[in-house]
RNA sequence: GGCCCGUUCGUCUAGCGGUUAGGACGCUGGCCUCUCACGCCGGUAACACGGGUUCGAUUCCCGUACGGGCUACCA
């Protein structure tokens, strides 16, 4: 194990479930890490206690166990830079933002919130930037002592040194570069004594020893303050990599607002996880050459930092459709029938019962989602629904008549055992169906259309040979006969 | 308002000075076919704008426009 060794992190605040945006985020430093060898690690950013939502940490360990990705340390595995959960090393951030004041690189701050909005409401009328003026930034030592004695509310700021170039080197960006002055002396510790993410980012990166910070693009506003700190602390800086953003069909940062963007929704969906992941890998990323499959593997073997835009990525569902699509495609008819089976109507099940693997194989074609492909095997294994007229009025003639009849004795003289040999069940259906077609003058269209009539009274449907198959001999002759039926009694009126 | 980032088909994107600007999704035409779907073949559609630099700019630089992010005792 050398000093060098790659370790990402991913450090989502417990605010209840896993964004898509936050998906594509691990998946990066996850992806990054492990194409290096390295670790990535999961980090609770749990310092703001009014946005807690209970169960957030069991849902995110639940989801990434369900997208397969797979944590080297965090809460739950634990690790040797422990704990994981911030609000469990609050004595670690006091400790060090203690050392910062003894330097005079933070200084406590007793402004009222609403001394502060009214300086900004001030400012913004003005024209000016709403910033911290720094007002309690020159007390005296011994005021701020006598105040902090006396148990006044404060909170500890940093104090940002004037007139200072603060560069960030962005893996993504290049070299981006802030003047200081433009820097608001940032809380570092709040009056409830939590951290604010600044100041526990910091500390937490460095004693975990995350070697590259990847995170998503609305951080680098506030990544020279995070570099200012190290510089505090005399500490090595990670490497900085500022992710696009995900962006709504508007083009706006991706959020609740706007349909679904929880994994959470896409798995009550039935998106599978490794198109998700596909997907969403794809978004701000493209391997050297133009394949769009990737398994986890492939992705981690591809995946380089290099490669990731600039530009945010619209999440557009329409492509999501179509890489769910592609994954579902790869599945076996015996994998495939396996995952629809909870989602097929009882009625279904025990109507279909052995043949529900050759139903699935027959109807599975484009199918996107497994919910719809359950659906269409539901509807299919129900009685017969309304019948199209136009459809209809093809029985109703004499020819049509007799042309079932003799078809239906055909199909009724099929051996049992062929029933169960579906090919060969095709094959009987298409030379019966030939053959009962030439006694009467019918072949092509008029013979099949006909027969779909009779079979389903819908102009639309599976292929006819193998919808006898997916029914059986004693639906599908039920069916024939009612057709029969129905052509006579049409014919006598 | 200030600071920062960005800008190639509708969307995801390739491109790293000279290309008929490539791929994918979507849409669409055709083929296949009893229908629908699948599949196969084809089509549609983009370098935001203006200056430079250069023999030559989608590509490098500057500006403009537009878009976005940040501007909390939220992350």
């Amino acid at each position: 194990m050398t000093a060098s060794l790659i370790r990402t992190r991913y450090a989502p605040s417990p605010t209840g479930y896993l964004h898509v945006g936050g998906l594509r985020t691990a998946l990066y430093n996850y992806l990054f890490a492990k194409k290096a060898g390295g670790k990535i690690i999961l980090r609770v950013e749990d310092t703001d206690r009014t946005r807690l939502v209970e169960d957030a940490v069991p849902n995110f360990i639940d989801i990434f166990n369900w997208l397969g990705i797979e944590f080297d340390e965090g809460p739950r595995i634990g690790g040797e830079y422990g704990p994981y959960v911030q609000s469990e090393r609050l004595e670690l951030y006091r400790e060090h933002l203690r050392q910062l004041a003894d330097q005079g690189l933070a200084y406590p701050c007793f402004c009222s919130a609403e001394r502060l909005q009214q300086m900004r409401d001030t400012q913004i009328k003005s024209g000016q930037p709403p910033m911290y003026d720094r007002a309690c930034r020159n007390l005296s030592a011994e005021e701020s002592a006598r105040r902090i004695a006396q148990g006044e509310a404060h909170v500890w700021r940093m104090a940002v040194p004037d007139k200072q170039l603060v560069e960030v080197q962005d893996l993504i960006r290049g070299d981006v570069s802030f003047e200081s002055s433009t820097i608001d002396d940032q809380v570092l510790l709040k009056s409830d004594g939590y951290p604010t993410y600044h100041l526990a980012n910091v500390i937490d990166d460095h004693r975990m020893k995350i070697s590259h910070v990847i995170r998503g693009e609305e951080w680098l506003p506030s990544t020279p303050k995070h570099v200012l700190l190290y510089k505090f602390f005399n500490w090595d800086l990670p490497r900085f990599a500022h992710l696009p953003l995900l962006l709504n069909p508007d083009r706006s940062k991706m959020s609740k607002r706007s349909g679904d963007v929880a994994v959470e929704d896409y798995r009550r969906k039935g998106t599978l996880p490794d198109a998700l992941i596909n997907f969403v890998a794809l978004l701000g990323w493209h391997p050297s050459d133009d394949r769009e499959i990737f398994s986890l593997a492939e992705l981690v073997s591809e995946f380089s930092l290099e490669r990731v835009n600039k530009a945010g990525a619209v999440f557009d569902t329409t492509k999501l459709a179509w890489m769910n699509a592609e994954y579902i495609k790869r599945e076996s008819d015996e994998e495939l029938t396996s995952h629809i089976l909870p989602l097929i109507s009882e009625s279904a099940k025990s109507e279909l019962s052995e043949r529900l693997e050759f139903t699935v194989a027959t109807l599975r074609g484009g199918t996107e989602a497994y919910q719809s492909l359950a659906d269409r095997i539901s509807e299919l294994a129900a009685p017969l629904g309304e019948t199209d007229a136009e459809m209809m009025a093809l029985l109703e003639s004499a020819e049509a008549a007799s042309f079932l009849k003799e078809f239906t004795a055909g199909i009724e003289a099929i051996p049992a055992d062929t029933w169960n040999r579906f090919e060969n069940l095709a094959d009987s259906f298409k030379e019966l169906a030939k053959a009962s077609g030439k006694s009467y003058g019918m072949k092509g269209k008029t013979l099949w259309m006909t027969l779909r009539a009779a079979l389903t009274g819908q102009p639309h449907g599976p292929e006819l040979p193998k919808l006898i198959g997916i029914w059986g001999r004693a639906r599908t002759l039920q069916q024939l006969n009612t057709a029969v039926h129905y052509a006579s009694q049409a014919i006598s009126e």
